[in-house]
DNA sequence: CTCGTAGGCGTACAACATACGCTTACGATG
DNA sequence: CATCGTAAGCGTATGTTGTACGCCTACGAG
């Protein structure tokens, strides 16, 4: 009977993603998105509370994205973990300047829920159960989150290891002689290393 | 010669820590901690060039605390590093609100090189050299720092588990049964057992 | 006593989220 | 076709934020 709505939650989210895409996550404000979507400011609040509503919108857009079917068995349960995780990894890489807000709202991500399903399954499969599998999945994510961020927001190469080999050598022997190392490690073989170690050690 | 400074470092940072202490992350603000210290706004501006900055010091004052002495050796090198663990674990857990801030500043705090001096000489004495020493560091401080957020950011008992454990079963299956065997498993284990997976993955 | 330096502060401004109330488009009903 | 209740959309206003700028003043060396 009323007017009909003109915006759908996606639209919504798109346009914010659209604008953290350009701008950078300190882009994101209500204005900016309101002039993304060609909308006046306050016309957002008829389809969201608050500008965490639109943080979580935005947080939902991008982890439903995620492949949530069960990967084809035949392979190790290891390798199906990876390639779950390996999808999570490339959808939040694709937009680097989301990964604190995916941080700060993945609790409430249906999206998460369902990945998290999936991994749990694996893990059941692998004759994980109880608390061993209560652990295996919190130190997944915790592992997962945490790698995310130091690829993201902490450089491996560049700046920061810089920082890290001019070091005084006699105060810190052991970094300097590491970040001498660091350039035979690139991305992608720090995250799957570190993951291969975790799951070795999940080994029942 | 001209007029000596009212304030060290150490004091802004002790000011900004009660500030979020008290009232939490939101509650830090150039006009509350000036309040704190008993100075107008901008006399803060004589000792940091902005609020980054003011961030910066409270993490560095939070990490600084941090026991960074090698452990008495004797132990197995697993045990060490636990102890290394347990105490940057102890000081964030200290002040939870702080997490955030910790997570986006660590990169620059001398008290995380110093810790990461430390058990980069735990993880030579235990035979892991070169490339995988480099992702034995990287890949526990990935576990550490993503363990600590969820810890304290999403509740694994509360109100985020009841969420998990009203799922509809026939869709969530593995997370409704693993939400059952939560309430066996507290914080202390849920993250020890985490960091003995990693570590036993890490063996050579 | 004087004076240059730098500490301390008052004012001002731009950007922000958002509460409130008005106007207007719409579609079901007469 | 005319009417009217509902909700979309928007204009204005408020309070808070970080911080640029310029003034006043406390201080110690000469």
């Amino acid at each position: 009977m009323p007017r009909p709505r003109s915006l759908t939650p996606d639209q919504l989210a798109s346009a914010a993603l659209t604008v953290i895409d350009r701008d950078g996550l300190a882009g994101l404000s209500m204005r900016a998105v309101a002039q993304q979507v060609g909308m006046s400011t306050m016309a957002l609040y008829r389809y969201i509370d608050d500008r965490g509503e639109l943080e979580r919108l935005v947080v939902e857009q991008v982890l439903g994205t995620v492949d949530t079917t069960p990967p084809a068995t035949g392979g190790s349960w290891h390798h199906r973990i990876e390639v779950m995780v390996d999808r999570l990894r490339g959808v939040v890489g694709a937009h680097p300047w989301v990964v604190p807000l995916v941080i700060a709202h993945r609790h409430r991500s249906i999206g998460v829920l369902r990945w998290s399903e999936t991994v749990a399954g694996i893990f059941a499969e692998a004759g994980l159960d109880g608390r061993r599998r209560v652990i295996a999945l919190r130190c997944l994510l915790a592992y997962v989150i945490g790698a995310i961020q130091l690829e993201h927001l902490g450089p491996l190469v560049g700046a920061g290891t810089q920082a890290i080999a001019d070091l005084p050598r006699t105060e810190f022997p052991h970094m300097a002689a590491t970040a001498a190392h660091v350039h035979l490690v690139d991305a992608d073989e720090e995250f799957h290393g570190g993951l291969t170690n975790l799951l070795r050690g999940m080994e029942v």
